[in-house]
DNA sequence: GAGCACTGC
């Protein structure tokens, strides 16, 4: 035995030994897990003068709401108010819900029917506007089918429309069964509610079906999406809404009462939101047997909706579409003559990349071997031929200009660091030929944090002579459309976001695109004339593409479905998801039930609580509902909504390309040292709230990147909160900025400690922080409390700051990309996930007493502040539960302040304390 | 040192 392996015992053999060093392992493993229990934080405990009157506060809140109610009382007023609502199964509440709710079948109305159909014919006969138009709508495919389309749907209570772009149907069914009940005379009984992905389809398609009809938008067709509606009138109507909206409306009227048509549209696209309503509509369908509902799809695996709603009757609808001819890397190559650059420096592809691109194409090459030059195979051969290579781009690009008519290019690119390098090496070439073209091209790129989707630019023509070029991500592919493409190059490469149930990680990864992708990519070209398609991967690599993306609900947290379940009455969410066409992994349900019972949504028996009612109720994550409940108890709505708007909608910041640093600088200057995304987002929106007038704002918008639009509807979901919990009596007013609703919003550490409060427990603790010393870069040494190693994001305010008051931080988004990052991150300090954090906890360990949290973070605290906190958090869980129960505001005069003050108090002590706490931070 | 895309009575 050789020395170093003096440890092990004599006598193992084989699998022995490998069972010995493993279990070694594991208690080496367990050791480092006490060992890290035993290191404690920064000393937590509170001065003794202090502490008395912290502790004269909860006692004033015990005593004076002890003789008001206990919490055995509370309990049993929760059974007796939602008791009763709770413990009833699905079908019972069903039941209830059609004695609440009239029924639309029995809604008649004689006359508003004559009047309907006289002014059809009328229109018909009469209004030469809508004659023409409808002789227009007589040329979509869709319009032929229009007899079909009604028999099937009076025979069958589900059909499935399955229609290429341009065949007219999401413009078409609609209006084909509306204008068939009106004419038969019962326009009165007919509601139909056509469900949009997007926000923007649902305004653009009912404008547009307004105009076919010769109507104003509003009238027989409107829309509706948060916050911005124009219903139409009640009855013989169509309405286009977003399928959030529906599935929202579902939780107060499950069954659809008032809808007698419900069309699901672009189900194909397979979002959380259609194919949860698929779900749901099994469930409701024997329920309303004259409730007619319409799939409609493009393409893409048609057959499982199909099969899903037991082999329901389906329509094939072809698509107007000018012919795009679909070229391969293979033909480019050959098309082009492109060589790649051998001496270059190349792209890092791994070794097991390479591999897998070697098996995908000598078996291909050999295949096709006769039908390209050798030269053109020699560089199908390279790993890096495939893809987005922006000299390949560039150079086929100046190919188009060169020998193809006039047109507009689009480019689909992965993310914006391509988009950056493409856009930049057209705009400064490095080639002559580049050189040549450069003032030819008219380039405007695509991305979400780019200005250019607001601005209207992109859909204009461009002078004679020039040429549009967009580069752009998949937002292009369905988000934003571009008339005049006619050549399309599709680079194959997209981001795809993933989520594995088992680390609960959420990452983000340049990933090849699958076949849907590129059949509607092609499309684009295709719009105005015959187009060309240059994708830029083989045939070969095209084989091995899925047929779709994978459905986002199998890539999703589903903390927020789970509990607007729970409101329906659906109490078995294992049984129910499993229903879905693609039921989501059983870990990824365990996951947001852990979550939900952690903050207290679901009790321990999986029930919803008082205070998951509520949040189950408002237009947002649990999380920040929470946040927000807690900002209204604790008087500091205005910052605390700001937050929970900008996370849950997005962030109002651009990043124009070549302007990233200026950003930067921006947002931390908006930040104020505060150390701390959120409160950084709400600093914005007051800034942006004080321009006062419109032209100011915008000004303001535009020298600190700022997106007017976005900001405009952060303020709307404001109102709309404000509004909600105005309404559940949580706010004594609907004003965001009411004196009563923030009497602490100046007070920073009280808002850090709502803004944890809510965002718990996703948290971080920072142990080393270190100023690189060009002052450029900052290293961080974080972990979340899963053990995993973290880093701000570059986008995040903290990720330059190497000095904090505190080293902990909690966070709503994680994300792995290049490493793990924290997407926004704010700094709290210890007392503040004392008070609301859970599995509290204080004892000993080696002679020194400390506190807990949530059997990760231990401070030391001394005896006498440890049994004081302990107090105040069984009294604000009192409080909390009563505040559910009986939604109020807190009273600045009542009992109930008295412990608001206790937490005031010792939340105060931690503002500017500065290096209490950075004595385990280590600054170099 | 980095940002696919959507969405909520």
């Amino acid at each position: 035995m050789s020395k170093n392996k003096g440890k092990r015992p004599y006598g193992l053999k084989g699998k022995e030994i490998g069972m010995y060093y493993k279990k070694l392992s594991q208690q080496r493993k367990q050791n480092s897990k006490e060992e890290a229990k035993i290191k404690l934080g920064c000393d937590v405990s509170v001065p003794p003068a202090m502490l008395d009157r912290v502790q004269g506060y909860v006692k004033l809140f015990k005593d004076g709401v002890a003789t008001q109610v206990n919490e055995q009382r509370l309990n049993e007023d929760f059974k007796t108010q939602f008791g009763a609502l709770i413990s009833v199964d699905f079908d019972e509440f069903l039941d209830e819900m059609k004695k609440q709710h009239g029924n639309m079948e029995s809604f008649d109305n004689e006359r508003l029917d004559k009047q309907l159909l006289q002014k059809q014919e009328e229109a018909h006969e009469l209004n030469n506007i809508f004659q023409e138009r409808y002789r227009a709508r007589l040329r979509l495919p869709t319009m032929a089918q229009a007899a079909n389309i009604i028999d099937a749907v009076a025979n069958n209570q589900v059909v499935l429309i399955v229609g290429s772009t341009g065949c007219g149907k999401t413009t078409q069914v609609p209006q084909i069964l509306l204008d068939d009940a009106i004419g038969k005379g019962i326009g009165s009984q007919c509601r139909i509610v056509c469900t949009q992905p997007r926000r923007i389809s649902a305004i653009t398609v009912a404008e547009r079906v307004s105009y076919e009809r010769a109507e104003k938008i509003g009238k027989s067709v409107g829309y509706q999406i948060r916050l911005e509606a124009c219903k139409p009138r009640e009855r013989a109507s169509i309405t286009y809404c977003t399928t959030g909206v529906l599935l929202h409306q579902l939780q107060s009227d499950p069954l659809m009462h008032n809808t007698s048509v419900l069309i699901l549209d672009e189900i194909h696209e397979r979002s959380v939101e259609t194919d949860l309503l698929m779900g749901l509509l099994k469930l409701i369908l024997p329920h309303r047997p004259a409730l007619k509902v319409l799939l409609m799809s493009a393409t893409v695996r048609v057959q499982d909706f199909c099969d899903y709603f037991d082999q329901c009757p389906m329509f094939h609808i072809d698509g107007v579409m000018f012919p795009v001819q679909m070229l391969y890397l293979e033909d480019v190559l050959e098309l082009t003559g492109y060589q790649f650059d051998s001496k270059r420096e190349k792209r890092a592809k791994s070794a097991a990349e390479q591999a897998e691109h070697r098996a995908m194409i000598e078996p291909y090459i050999r295949r096709v071997r006769g039908n390209f030059d050798k030269c053109v195979l020699e560089q199908l051969r390279l790993p890096e031929s495939e893809g987005c290579d922006i000299d390949f781009v560039s150079h086929l690009i100046y190919h188009i200009c060169s020998r193809e008519a006039e047109g507009a290019i689009l480019v689909f690119m992965p993310g914006y660091d391509k988009i950056s390098q493409l856009h930049s090496i057209l705009e400064k070439p490095r080639t002559a030929l580049g050189q040549h073209w450069k003032d030819h091209l008219q380039l405007y790129t695509l991305h979400s944090m780019l200005p250019s989707v607001e601005q209207q630019a992109v859909f204009g023509r461009v002078p004679r002579g020039k040429r549009k070029v967009i580069i752009s991500t998949i937002i292009a592919e369905t988000s934003v459309t571009i008339d005049d493409v006619v050549y399309v190059i599709n680079t194959g490469r997209t981001k795809v976001s993933s989520y594995d149930t088992e680390t609960n990680i959420q990452a983000l990864e340049e990933a090849w695109v699958t076949k849907a992708n590129t059949q509607q990519r092609r499309g684009r070209a295709g719009r105005v004339q015959p187009g060309i398609c240059y994708n830029l991967f083989s045939r070969a690599r095209e084989e091995r593409m899925p047929e779709m993306p994978t459905p986002e609900i199998l890539r999703s947290k589903l903390e927020s479905i789970l509990l607007s379940l729970k409101l329906m009455h659906i109490e078995d969410p294992y049984g129910f998801l499993q229903t879905l066409i693609n039921p989501p992994a059983k870990e990824a349900i365990s996951n947001g039930l852990a979550l939900l019972k952690r903050i207290e949504a679901l009790d321990s028996a999986g029930l919803l609580t008082p205070l998951g009612m509520h949040l189950a109720k408002m237009p947002i994550d649990p999380q920040m509902g929470k946040m927000m409940l807690m900002s209204t108890l604790f008087r500091c709505w205005d910052p605390i909504s700001s937050a929970a708007a900008a996370l849950s909608y997005k962030s109002p910041f651009y990043t124009p390309i070549g302007l990233e640093r200026r950003v930067d600088e921006t947002k931390r200057r908006l930040a104020c040292n505060m150390r701390s995304d959120h409160l950084c987002l709400h600093n914005t929106i007051c800034a942006y709230r004080e321009c006062g007038r419109a032209q100011r704002q915008r000004d303001f918008c535009y020298n600190n990147f700022l997106s007017f639009m976005t900001l405009q509807q952060l303020d709307r979901m404001k109102q709309q909160f404000a509004q909600l919990l105005h309404n559940y009596k949580f706010l004594s007013s609907s004003d965001c900025q009411h004196d009563k609703s923030n009497s602490n919003s100046e007070n920073v550490s009280l808002v850090r400690a709502i803004i944890g409060a809510g965002l718990y427990p996703n948290m971080a603790h920072l142990h080393k922080a270190r100023q690189i010393r060009n002052q450029v870069r900052t290293v961080h040494s974080m972990t979340t409390d899963d053990g995993r190693h973290v880093n701000f994001h570059p986008s995040s305010v903290n990720s330059g700051e190497a000095s904090f008051e505190s080293n902990y931080f909690v966070y709503y988004q994680r994300q792995k990309s290049s490493a793990l990052y924290l997407l926004d991150a704010t700094m709290v300090f210890p007392m503040a996930l004392i008070i609301f954090g859970d599995g509290v906890d204080s004892g000993v360990t080696d002679k020194t007493p400390y506190i807990s949290v949530a059997q990760t973070y231990y401070f030391k605290c001394n005896p006498e502040t440890a049994a004081v906190v302990m107090e105040l958090r069984d009294s604000l869980k009192h409080l909390l539960l009563k505040k559910a129960l009986y939604p109020a505001p807190v009273d600045e005069n009542s009992h109930e302040n008295e412990l608001i003050r206790a937490i005031e108090l010792l939340l105060s002590l931690d503002e500017g304390m500065g290096d209490e706490y950075s004595d385990d931070i280590d600054n170099i």
